[in-house]
RNA sequence: GCCCAGGUGGUGGAGUUGGUAGACACGAGGGACUUAAAAUCCCUUGAUCGCAAGAUCGCGCGGGUUCGAAUCCCGCUCUGGGCACCA
């Protein structure tokens, strides 16, 4: 019967070009719709009427409201299985652009692997929530000159709806949300915590600041040295600002990488991020020219103390506060002034854009004294040295260090500066194999044919080795080798050396071995408005006195004016109601702390919101935390290599030092999701035009389909363009499966060919999903239908298994289908199907044959047959006997169960 | 500059403990069905030569190891990403 007699003309321009008409003709027949179209000749529309028998749009309406009514994806209570398994998205900042088609990548990801894990029987924890305080969200908020909570909320609801669109296996009842009090009181708890121990301090170095977001900002925070949120170029600002002492961690941060089963990628970077250098602490004590300086010093941090007798001069970073100390016994003091007011004003920018140009000057009437064999060297200030790195002071070493290479270069001949070769990186004579010439002592050139530019010589202390060198005095280079010209040490090795040379100098007292990190204490403090309030209050008898915790949560208050104020205050100063308190401990006048927290605060702890969301009295249960936790499977961009995950990691250890949780690493494994790009192979961005909205595809294709096509693209951590043309693929084969309904027979019995697919398929596709190897999951999938469709019927039962492997990709699809077949209960619920192992292995199998290594011929085989009778059978075959004719086979070679190779003369 | 990842048909990509390269899908071409489209189904589809059987060449480039190399080794090149004066 005729339901319904559509006459349509779509002009969508993002899928259809120009427009054209269809008459659409709806059948009700049983419970399924059939449509047939006529449409005036435009290919695309087809996309949309492929479907009969198969209505997504109705049928995904219907299951997603059945699961929510149900709650099908309500987490289980149960703490004693012991199958657990916490599958966690990185959780998202719902900006005001709404989804695209990339962002759910990784959330359907996730999702396929939390659907098969129920389906095997797994306690499975697999929430979702939002990043909504922080600079994002606030920057929308002034753009569009909304409250950033009202506008927080409305993209909130608009990424829920749109990601309920997907049917994602998500247990709402956890949502949680960084910027609700009843979170962020916890978040301001940990501080409080850090606070107690130490770990969060008021500093007033200068910090990174953004000019145009109007904040301090962390080095994490910067890319390269620009503001990673607007690309404005950061300045140096000296400010009060919250620090988090994250260094003290640095070295379990680094120790916990490697047990981490995580990217490579990700981990290297954290690596260089912490980045550890082993190396020593050199004191050189200063001198004048009357000796009248007897006790200050500088301190350099090397990691090549082996090159201690090549040291030209020491420098000093123009903010090291020697140059305050000496002040006037600096003869050239105002110019020293002024040069360490010129390049503390320069940006980042220009101080490293300079790039190998290197600028400073000579502190006069001052010299430091090499501490292993008293030579006196000038004393530079220059900023080509880091202030807050190591000590910020260096010992140059030109001969072997580059940067101190360029800078002698360019100040060689005004202040005579010398470049000491100390170290040997030469060749060992016996590696180049020139013939011996017994030659002594050092520079001694020689014409070796073989390496015209070298010279050779012989080091005394070392018989019968000669070392090369190359010729010239451009020589800077940082390898290791043998101390040349090096007192007593001459002849060591550069390891060796450095562990005596800095025994050596520990004995007097003027050096020590040292670490240092390249990771810097997290600047902790925004003066912006859309942040956790930092809960302590500045009292003028007490000082910085915390907030006792049962007063937590300090909450945002309501303002009018949440616009940035440049003056290093946060917008919450103007609110006096606010700002005015009563000292916790004195009980007198007080102010309240009005800067507020960077946006990965409340992503440092997320995930352990999840395990007990409602929690009031505390950060997390610990039954069910040490139930949870860790995270099994994390997925998420690789943009957080450095931030968020270093963060969260730092976090987590704190909580755990404190013992409110009860294991060191949050994440056990991590996927990276690869980006999707755009259809014209940039980026998917408005600025393009080429933005995909994931509501257009699941209208127009269903979620099922976006779900297989998203998953079927390539590998999962790499990053694809999107095409419209092949979701088809991904839309026929979903067809296809349900196409495969109209044969089914209770009495059918399987050709045993399929069936061996069957078991294989259930095996590949279990293993793929474990493996993120979705693209071939899929791939197999449809090996199998398409087995499936030759054979004449198909048995109920194997229909079953099918859609049991079907439903973590396609879960309304199989949902219905499993319903209408026999299938008892909700297909989420039914078990993983299993496989058997001897079933897996053919009877027969195709055994190449190779003559010379080429392939010539195939012959099938059966299981388990004799090499002598596979050699036999390889030659009687016509095509290898032709290859062969009257050669003579040398060698047979034989891969069981897989090739002959002859060899022939 | 340093570190990491990668380079396979017209396209997305399979295949890496060395053993039948191009699975699966898209696109394209041909055919069936149709008044005609669309959809669906069937066939072809790495390149070159050939009527054909078949042959040769092919996984960024150049070498090497091996009976046999996309896979291992050496050198180079290009692309993407990260770090970047960290002593």
């Amino acid at each position: 019967m005729i339901i319904e007699i559509e006459n349509n003309r779509y002009n969508s321009p993002t899928l259809f070009g120009d427009f054209c008409y269809t008459i659409t003709l709806r059948f009700s027949l049983h419970s399924d719709t059939i449509i047939y179209t006529h449409c005036t000749d435009y290919p695309r529309v087809r996309a949309l009427h492929t479907m009969a028998h198969y209505d997504h749009t109705s049928l995904e309406k219907k299951w997603q409201k059945k699961w929510a009514e149900e709650h099908t994806y309500h987490t289980s209570e149960d703490l004693t299985n012991p199958k657990k398994a916490y599958i966690l998205d990185m959780f998202p900042y719902p900006s005001g652009q709404g989804l695209h088609v990339g962002h759910p990548k990784g959330y359907i990801a996730t999702d396929i692997i939390a659907r098969k894990k129920i389906m095997e029987g797994y306690s499975v924890l697999h929430p979702m929530g939002w990043d909504a305080f922080g600079l994002p969200a606030e920057n929308y908020a002034l753009k569009t000159k909304t409250h950033p909570k009202k506008s927080t909320d409305d993209n909130v609801a608009r990424y829920k709806e749109q990601l309920s669109l997907i049917g994602l296996s998500y247990d709402w009842e956890r949502e949680i949300n960084t910027t609700d009090p009843a979170y962020y009181k916890w978040t301001q708890w940990a501080f409080l915590k850090m606070f107690e121990k130490g770990l969060a301090y008021e500093s007033y170095e200068p910090i990174n600041w953004c000019p145009s977001c109007k904040t301090g900002l962390a080095n994490e925070d910067l890319d390269g040295t620009v503001c990673e949120r607007c690309g404005s170029e950061i300045e140096k600002k000296p400010m009060r600002q919250w620090v988090i002492k994250i260094t003290d961690y640095a070295d379990r941060l680094l120790a916990g990488v490697d047990a981490l089963d995580w990217p490579e990628q990700i981990k290297e970077s954290q690596r260089n991020w912490i980045g550890r250098s082993e190396g020593a602490v050199i004191t050189f004590r200063i001198t004048n020219q009357e000796s009248r300086i007897t006790d200050e010093y500088i301190e350099v941090f090397t990691t090549r103390a082996d090159t201690l007798f090549g040291v030209s001069y020491c420098v000093i970073a123009p903010e090291h506060p020697l140059i305050n100390r000496l002040g006037d016994a600096i003869e050239n003091i105002s110019r020293i002034k002024n040069y360490v007011k010129y390049s503390t004003q320069k940006t980042i920018i220009e101080r490293t854009s300079e790039g190998r140009d290197k600028t400073g000057e000579k502190l006069e009437g001052i010299v430091a004294i090499n501490p292993i064999n008293g030579d006196e060297v000038p004393i530079f200030v220059a900023d080509y040295v880091l202030g807050d790195y190591g000590t910020g002071a260096v010992m140059a070493v030109p001969a072997h260090d580059e940067r101190d290479f360029i800078f002698t270069k360019k100040y060689q001949n005004t202040f005579d500066l010398k470049i000491k070769t100390v170290i040997d990186v030469g060749t060992k004579i016996d590696e180049i194999k020139v013939a011996h010439e017994k030659v002594d002592g050092v520079e001694i050139s020689s014409n070796s044919h073989l390496f015209p530019d070298w010279f050779r010589y012989k080091v005394s202390s070392i018989d019968d080795i000669f070392f090369y060198t190359k010729v010239g005095d451009d020589i800077c280079d940082e390898n290791e080798g043998i101390l040349v010209n090096s007192g007593e040490f001459t002849g060591l090795s550069s390891a060796d050396a450095r562990e005596k040379i800095v025994a050596a100098l520990e004995e007097k007292g003027l050096g020590k071995k040292s670490v240092k990190y390249k990771l810097r204490d997290w600047v902790f403090s925004r003066q912006r408005y859309w942040g956790e309030p930092i809960p302590v209050v500045h009292c003028d008898a007490c000082g910085v006195v915390a907030v006792p915790e049962q007063e937590l949560p300090v909450t945002l208050p309501d303002v009018k004016q949440y616009e940035p104020t440049g003056t290093g205050e946060s917008p919450l100063a103007g609110i006096e109601s606010w700002v005015n308190t009563t000292c916790p401990k004195c009980g007198g006048r007080a102010k309240r702390e009005t800067n507020t927290m960077p946006q990965w605060a409340g992503s440092s702890w997320y995930y352990l919101r999840y395990i007990d969301p409602y929690n009031d009295i505390a950060l997390v249960d610990k039954e069910k935390e040490a139930y949870w936790m860790p995270v099994d499977t994390y997925v998420g961009g690789a943009e957080h290599a450095t931030r968020h995950l270093i963060y969260a990691r730092f976090w987590h250890k704190f909580l755990y030092d404190i013992g409110a949780v009860s294991g060191e690493e949050p994440f056990m494994r991590l996927q990276h999701v690869g980006l999707i790009g755009g259809e014209d192979g940039r980026k998917m961005s408005k600025r393009f035009g080429n933005v995909i909205n994931p509501d257009d595809i699941i209208a127009r294709f269903g979620a099922d389909t976006l779900r297989v096509y998203e998953m079927f693209m390539g590998p999962f951590d790499q990053n694809i363009g999107w095409s419209t043309d092949n979701i088809m693929g991904a839309r026929r084969f979903l067809e296809r499966v349900w196409k495969l309904s109209e044969r089914i027979e209770d009495e059918a019995t399987l050709s045993h060919d399929t069936e061996i697919l069957l078991h294989k398929t259930i095996q590949k596709v279990g293993d793929d999903i474990d493996t993120f190897a979705f693209n071939t999951a899929v791939s197999a999938l449809m090996i199998l239908v398409n087995a499936l469709e030759k054979e004449p019927s198909i048995p109920v039962t194997i229909y079953r298994i099918c859609l049991s492997l079907v439903a973590p990709f396609a879960p309304h699809m199989a949902e219905e289908l499993f319903a209408r077949h026999g299938g008892e209960g909700s297909i989420v619920r039914a078990p993983w199907p299993s496989y058997d192992k001897t079933k897996c292995i053919a009877s027969t199998m195709t055994i190449a044959v190779q003559v010379n290594g080429k392939m010539r011929g195939t012959f099938v085989a059966e299981v388990g047959i004799s090499e002598e009778e596979v050699t036999a059978r390889a030659h009687a075959l016509p095509e290898i006997k032709k290859h062969i004719s009257d050669k003579v086979v040398k060698k047979t070679i034989y891969i069981k169960d897989k090739l002959v190779n002859f060899v022939v003369a």
